[in-house]
RNA sequence: GCCGUUGUAGCUCAACUGGUAGAGCAACUGACUUGUAAUCAGUAGGUUGGGGGUUCAAGUCCUCUCGACGGCACCA
């Protein structure tokens, strides 16, 4: 019996029933066979040796594909869990589960040894010897009772559990290789002899399933590409990454720091607190042309106003408290109460909506040690935080606002930016109705305005659905910054009113939003974006002042008091040091401008410019080069 | 919070299986008066994160504790 298989290329071909997917990548080309690792079959995944009985659409996975990169990886895993069961035996481990992920893989194991990075070395060996047996990896299906046996024998329980969660209907089956076999789906590569080049990376705890009230495993992360170059180049972008770390960076340019005697909580150096300042003002101008207007919240308030929004209820794990006069305080986890006390002060129009309330507010938040992480997560923060109050029917309208100024600042940082819709969490608070209607409203200003986004399914907070902007950095990591979160619950709780056109109170409609999230690992993410080269407007030091020799000294003061005048941020570096060494200082703080002042230039009243990143620009005058500067800032590139 | 690793001068790092802490840079002093990524010489700098213990002897071993790092879990 013949079948028919239509190629990716849309070309159709006849073949013999049970030709495997092997076959017919040689039946194309040797080429093709040499390099296919799997098939898709009418969009999924098999084996090189599945045989094809019925007409389909079928693709050959080579490595050129995500796919391919992923069952390559996958099969990784599985030689490093053989590597493993051969060096410390098949009592001593147990396998949970060894999947792909983005870059790599990972195998959890339960040992008792704790592994250590040396142990990592002997484990790659002994990969390389499984790689070198070259073992087929073949596919083996069994009943569920069979597979139930086969590990229950072993004493593999993580893997039984597994099996025993496994859908009903679902085909249970076993890849062999030499001496080792282990439950998977597949597919996997024809042989172990086909993987080039790989590295473990660290170690690291792991709770079984991801829940901590289960037991933590130790996991083995590793990584695996087609060619050894590729390996070499992933590693030094790791590498790379490192360096450009806004620990390191922050610790090295005198931005911030922090002590053991606040954990979690960032010291600004004068240098870092000049970049904040430019960020909150930045904002701040925005916000001034789109008719906020800022307010001041206090740290801390009475307990009873946290009990009241809720807050206590669903965060007083992560709150900070303190007890003066027998009063009960918290230090504000979030500013909204706040500014809901701030409305309420004194009475409001319809006509006076929307109402928008900034405050680059202080929060504290008592997070797990073993979460804290340099600026990106901290226990106190700034947010550059606002509540609108509007009229119900101003809501879309107000939140498309929102979503342009947003647009409009990651667009001057050059972030690319995704956007995800999140909706009702299962502590939610208050009635399905209004979360159904918020939902709504949100998804409605995204699809009016064709904007893509994904929904994150009960990741919204407890008073209300929100969409959050991750930003993708330059090294394509991405981080949750903006927000905009519809909020129908605080105006009941607090019980806000404005008086209608009927004479009538009616209640008004809360947005939250943020624009950079938290200000301090929004700096965090700068750093790392510019990797410390920031932008001239950002930048602590605009320009660096490099006298030749002591007899410039009178003449660099005055060029620096000419810049200071034109608003330049401006270092003069006075020490007697030779011109070079003074360089290669300015070079590693990345300052953007350096003028070089010697006999030459103190005769002609001229400086010489050298740019971060172009080298000696040559002689100028000193109006021209602070009128270069100033545009430069002022235009934030 | 959990698992693992880790903590030595301001910074980056040394100190073999326990034998009494050292280098570079920075700082300070002096000389040099310097032309586009490191001038030379000298000086000072440490209760080895903190507490307790084992030992003739602890940076090194044990223990408690704090911080940091890599993950997990958490993340309004």
């Amino acid at each position: 019996m013949e079948i028919q298989v239509i190629l990716s290329d849309g070309t159709s071909r006849r073949y013999a029933a049970g030709t495997t997917v092997e076959q017919v990548a040689g039946s194309i080309s040797l080429g093709l066979k040499k390099n296919a690792i799997a098939g898709r079959v009418d969009g999924e995944l098999v084996d090189l040796q599945q045989r094809i009985d019925a007409d389909c659409h079928l693709e050959i996975v080579t490595l050129e594909s995500k796919q391919g990169i992923d069952v390559y990886r996958h099969s990784t895993a599985h030689v490093l869990a053989q590597a493993l069961k051969r060096i410390y035996g098949e009592q001593a481990i147990q396998l949970g589960i060894g999947p792909v992920i983005e870059d790599g893989f990972y195998y959890d194991i339960d040992i008792d040894k704790p592994l250590s990075s040396e142990d990592l070395l002997a484990i790659e060996a002994e990969m390389e010897n499984v790689i070198q047996d070259n073992f087929s990896i073949v596919r083996r299906v069994v009943s569920r009772d069979e597979a139930l046996q086969i590990f229950a024998d072993k004493g593999e329980s993580y893997k039984v559990e597994l099996i025993n969660d496994l859908p009903e209907n679902v085909e249970i089956s076993i890849y062999d290789q030499g001496e080792f076999f282990d439950l998977c789906r597949g597919p996997h590569m024809p042989s172990t002899g086909r993987i080039k080049a790989f590295k473990l990376l660290h170690v690291a705890g792991a709770y079984w399933r991801g829940d901590a009230s289960n037991k933590m495993l130790q996991r083995i992360y590793g990584t695996a590409f087609p060619k050894k170059a590729q390996l070499d180049e992933h590693l030094y972008m790791l590498e790379e990454a490192k360096k450009r770390d806004h620990r390191k960076l922050g610790k090295e340019l005198e931005l911030f720091m922090f002590s053991e005697e606040a954990p979690g909580m960032p010291f600004y150096l004068p240098k870092g607190m000049i970049l904040r300042n430019e960020l909150e003002n930045f904002a701040r101008e925005l916000q001034r042309l789109r008719d906020y207007e800022e307010v001041r919240t206090p740290l801390m308030m009475n307990n009873r106003i946290w009990e009241e929004s809720g807050h206590w209820d669903h965060y007083k794990d992560n709150m900070y408290f303190t007890n003066v006069d027998e009063t009960k305080f918290a230090l504000k986890p979030m500013n909204c109460p706040g500014h809901m006390l701030i409305y309420k002060n004194s009475l409001h129009s319809y006509r006076e909506l929307p109402i928008r309330l900034s405050e680059f507010g202080q929060v504290h938040r008592h997070e797990f040690s073993g979460a804290l992480n340099g600026m990106m997560r901290v226990r106190t923060f700034c947010q550059d935080d606002a509540h609108l109050f509007v009229l119900p029917e101003q809501i879309e309208d107000e939140i498309g606002r929102v979503i342009e100024l947003i647009a409009h600042v990651y667009q001057v940082f050059g972030f690319e930016y995704k956007i995800e819709l999140s909706t009702r969490p299962d502590d939610y608070m208050g009635s399905s109705e209004l979360w159904d209607q918020a939902e709504k409203s949100l998804q409605h200003v995204l699809d009016n305005r064709g904007i893509e986004y994904r929904v994150n399914e009960g990741d919204g907070a407890f008073y209300g659905p929100k969409i959050d902007f991750h930003i993708l950095d330059a090294l394509k990591r991405s981080w949750q910054c903006g927000t905009i979160q519809l909020d129908f619950q605080m105006p009941e709780k607090f019980d806000l009113s404005y008086i209608g056109d009927d004479n009538l109170k009616h209640r008004p409609v809360v947005i939250h939003r943020a624009v950079y999230g938290s200000v301090d690992r929004f700096m965090g993410i700068l750093t790392e974006h510019f990797a410390g080269a920031f932008p001239l407007w950002l930048a602590p030091v605009q320009v660096k002042i490099l006298p030749v020799s002591d007899h410039e000294l009178d003449y660099a003061f005055e060029v620096k008091k000419a810049l200071e005048e034109a608003g330049i941020r401006v270092e003069l570096d006075v020490r007697s040091e030779k011109l070079g060494y003074k360089i290669r200082e300015a070079q590693l703080e990345k300052v953007m401008y350096m003028l070089v002042l010697g006999e030459k230039e103190r005769i002609s009243g001229n400086v010489s410019v050298r740019k971060r990143g172009e080298g000696d620009l040559g002689l100028r005058p000193i109006p021209e080069m602070i009128e270069q500067i100033v545009a430069e800032i002022r235009s934030k590139q």
